[in-house]
DNA sequence: CAACGTCATAACGCTTCCGGAACAATTATC
DNA sequence: GATAATTGTTCCGGAAGCGTTATGACGTTG
């Protein structure tokens, strides 16, 4: 079975994550910086700069900017590659963990209380 | 029977969609313009600065940059309240509804091709 | 070991956004 | 009709984003 979503209700299911993600005033990620904390998160690593770079077809100082920025609030870290060391490897952090965990559970918990 | 998404289903659909939208180079709309988007769409008119502000529980500057950019963007427009000149209402625009279509379309299909 | 790739970041000029305060325009109240 | 309240925008310094280009560090290849 599939999950089969009309379209009003995956826009509505949309709407009340983003709404409930302001309301709680969260870290107002941009669509780019929640695909590349979602890949870290759910694709497994290593992941690199140019990696996700070409996975989300953007520029590498596009990647570089928004781990910056997601560092910062400690959503992501960063650690040199020992075996190639020009490559950065991007690692997860218990912050992070536990904001993605959270996440989840506010879409799950949006997706119950959508209309038939 | 309402949506149930279990966990893995959840964040793995956020994030399909994201990706799709940022390899798509769709605006990179941040998680307070998508509510405000999506709220014009999908809620009742009218829909004030003052309004948006308030379910969003931000401040009103917020509304007007947002309402700017996305303006820029054509994905919404601006009008005086002939009633009761101090408000501005937003309203849809064309291009707004479909870009509110092609995503919620985005939505279905990536909830169609999550693992079960 | 020197020349060439490759990786990530820094630098550049510009735009957008922030929170907070001040503002002009409009309406309500006394 | 003067005063107060309300609405949306603008202004402020500062932060973060953009695309593009340049740079520095590292690895590979001749």
């Amino acid at each position: 079975m599939s999950i089969a979503l009309r379209p009003s209700q995956s826009l509505r299911l949309w709407q009340q994550v983003a709404l409930s993600e302001v309301q709680a005033g969260m870290a107002d990620l941009s669509m780019r910086q929640m695909a590349i904390l979602l890949t870290v998160y759910l694709d497994p690593p290593p992941h690199t700069v140019r990696g996700l770079a070409g996975q989300l077809g953007v520029t590498k100082p596009v990647i570089t900017r928004a781990l910056d920025t997601m560092g910062a609030l400690k959503l992501v870290g960063r650690q040199r590659d020992e075996k190639d060391r020009r490559n950065v490897l991007v690692r997860r952090t218990v912050e992070g963990a536990l904001y993605v965990e959270r996440f989840g559970d506010v879409i799950i918990a949006r997706a119950r209380e959508l209309p038939i």
